[in-house]
Order: structure tokens, then C-alpha cells, then sequence
DNA sequence: ATTATCTATAGATCTATAGATAATGC
DNA sequence: ATTATCTATAGATCTATAGATAATGC
């Protein structure tokens, strides 16, 4: 059997999964609803991947990579000064967060549960990150123009601002007579923009 | 066998229920787990209260009852001038996720795949508090008092910053080496209370 | 008489694997 | 020869209930 039909079955076993576990999370995710999902018999999945929960960490991992790089990556470019740096992060990790709309419940979720290597994660990408921003925070402020914060606190100010909203907007939206949550969620961005710029000006 | 005995057990089986559910959601409890934390046998639980869902149902009514309740009460209190009430509103609906740390996520994880009167309750509390802090910035703003904000802005970005932290923390705390939590929640507290102010004053 | 409790087990899932069969590569 | 797939089923849970027994109230 050639390598590209491997890859198929593989594939769609791979997406059926990451599609049930989002939804239902582990413990509610069945290895029978995911083959079903992928159009294969049960039994592949244990070929494939042996066991549900070897499955499953491929998946999460995946996430969770995914969900620190943005972070990182949002506020890293170099070239811009910092408060349009900081700008064009938020409105860059927010983007993120619009395409992967179920990442962020996904891994609360199963955190605490399981130990992934998150920590590991945090503290490689993320301690070099504050560090740089501290000291620009420091530069700025002496010439008075940012009010200064601590980025440890400015960080979860903007990732709480940007995950929030994805975690209640599916309740809250109709609660409030909310139709067009695309609309809403444009606000939001704008809206996260602006608390964060007028928290930094002095 | 007395009322009071007859109290006791089914009390003992909410409590175990309510740490159970609360730690691992609807999927990942087992009633036989919850019988053993109340000190009973398993039929016990389903002689009280029949099934699993049964049970599951009235914790979870009873932590949405306690979060909505948590928003309105903290930010009704009519006696004080509006941004008195917005500070001390923020700061009481934080000290009620830090005596109840668990119940966002308890929540925020059940969503979307049940339907709790969830909608209903927002509708019925939530709509009139908004209104009247909707008048309040309209007057404000007119003096030139406080920048003009979309109430439903305003308490996303409050929400958002108060229960946020202590979805993540329990992650990030080790991640940032930071040991002593508690301390860091109450420097969260103070950060919110900033940058909602910041934002409100012109 | 009614309410509470226990033991034992039925019945329904769900994960995982064994073993046979088919398809591909060398 | 090796890799992929299918059928059938073992084995482990888990929820729920039946039926017997004990405790309380009238």
C-alpha cells in the first residue's frame, strides 16, 4: 500500500480526532466517534496511534505549541517601535485566536489533569520575551513616555482581554441579543487595542 | 430515621458531588467516586437523586446562580458615585472568584454541549445593569468625566481580566517562577482596577 | 408503614487486541 | 514479505436497579 494512501488514512484519523477532542475533550472524546469521523473501522485508530491517549497528546501538543508561538511570535518582530509593536501584537495574537476559536477552552480544559511540558514551553520562549520588554518599558518610562507597568501583568492583561472573550462569546452573544458576533468580535479587538494603549499612556 | 440524619447523607453526597464534578466535569466523574467521597454506598446516590444527570444539573444551576449573582451584586450597590462603584464592583467580583476559583472553568467547560436557563438568567439581571451604567457614561461623558465606553465593552474587559487569571494561573505561576501566588493575585486585583480606570478616565 | 441503606448484578459502553484477509513493494 | 484493513470479541468500566434488610415514625 503506497505511502500517500497511508497518509490518507493517517490524515483523517488525525483530523477526525482533533476535531472530537476539541468538541468534547478527553474524557468525553470515544475512539468509536473519531473512526466513525474519519470514515475508517475502530480498529485502525489502535493501528495507527495504539492507544487513545497517545492520540490525544499528539493532538494537544499540537495546540499547545500552537497557542505559545502566537503569543511569542505576535510581539517579537523587531523592527517597529515598541508601542506599535505592542499594537500590532495584540491585533496579530487576536487573529490567531479568531481562527482557532476553541484552542484556548480545549487546553484549559485538560490543564491540571495532565502534565504536559507547557511550563518547559513557557519559560524557554516566553522569560526572554519579558525580559526585553521590561527593559523597554524601563526606557520609555524614564523619558515619560509610557506609564510603567509590569509585563508579567501587561501579558495577562492582553491575553486575557484576547482568550476571554472566545471562552463566553457563544453564551453571552444571543444573551445580550448579540446576532452578528463577527461584528462583535471586530469591536473586540479594537476595544482590546485601546484599554492596553491607554493602561501604557502616562 | 430523622430528618436530620436523612439531611446529613444526602448533603454529604452534594458535597462530594459538587468536588467532583467541579474537578473533573460531567464526563470525566464517576458516581461511583462520588459515593466513595460521601462515606456511602453507590445506590445511595441514585436513591437520592436518581441519575448522574440529576445530580450534575443542580450543582451546575447553582454555580451559574452564584457567577451571575456575583456580577450584578458586586456592581449595584447604589449608593456611591459611578467610578467608586466600578472600583469597588471589580474588586468584590475578584474576591469572589478567589473564594471560588474552580467555578469558571466548571462552567466555561460544560457550555455549548448542555443548555442551562443560562441565556435567561443574563437576559433577566444583566440587561438592566447595563442600561443604567449606559445612562451613567452618557451623563459622565457629556460633563467630560469619563471617556465614552460601550457598556457591554466595559464588562467584557472587567470579566475578562477578573476570571481569566485564575483559569491560567494555576499554569503560568510555576512557568514564571512565581511561588507565591496569592501575592500575585492580589497585584492582579490592583492591575484591574488600573486599567479599567485607565481606560474610563479622559 | 415508610424511609433509608446495603448487597449483588444486569445491561450498556468503551478501549483494546487477536487473528484472518487483502493490498502493495521488492 | 510487509503493510494495511476488517471482523469479532475479550476485558474493563460505569450507570442504574432489583430485592432484601434495617431503622424510624405513628
Amino acid at each position: 500500500m503506497g505511502d500517500s494512501e497511508k497518509k490518507n488514512t493517517e490524515n483523517r484519523i488525525l483530523e477526525a480526532a482533533e476535531a472530537e477532542f476539541l468538541e468534547q475533550g478527553y474524557d468525553g472524546a470515544r475512539t468509536i466517534s473519531i473512526a466513525e469521523r474519519a470514515g475508517v473501522t475502530h480498529a485502525m485508530l489502535h493501528y495507527y496511534f495504539r492507544t487513545k491517549e497517545q492520540l490525544f497528546h499528539r493532538i494537544l501538543e499540537e495546540k499547545v505549541d500552537a497557542l505559545v508561538h502566537s503569543v511569542v511570535t505576535a510581539f517579537i518582530n523587531p523592527e517597529k517601535p515598541f508601542l506599535q509593536r505592542i499594537e500590532e501584537g495584540i491585533s496579530a495574537h487576536f487573529d490567531f485566536l479568531a481562527a482557532n476559536p476553541r484552542i484556548p477552552l480545549f487546553i484549559a480544559r485538560e490543564i491540571g489533569k495532565r502534565d504536559l511540558g507547557i511550563e518547559d514551553k513557557l519559560r524557554g520562549n516566553v522569560a526572554p520575551l519579558f525580559m526585553r520588554i521590561q527593559s523597554e518599558i524601563n526606557a520609555l518610562a524614564d523619558k515619560g513616555e509610557v506609564r510603567s507597568v509590569d509585563p508579567v501583568m501587561l501579558f495577562l492583561d492582553i491575553i486575557s482581554q484576547n482568550v476571554f472573550p472566545f471562552m463566553i462569546l457563544p453564551i453571552a452573544a444571543p444573551a445580550l441579543g448579540i446576532s452578528d458576533s463577527k461584528a462583535l468580535l471586530e469591536r473586540v479587538k479594537q476595544e482590546n487595542v485601546i484599554i492596553i494603549l491607554s493602561r501604557l499612556k502616562p
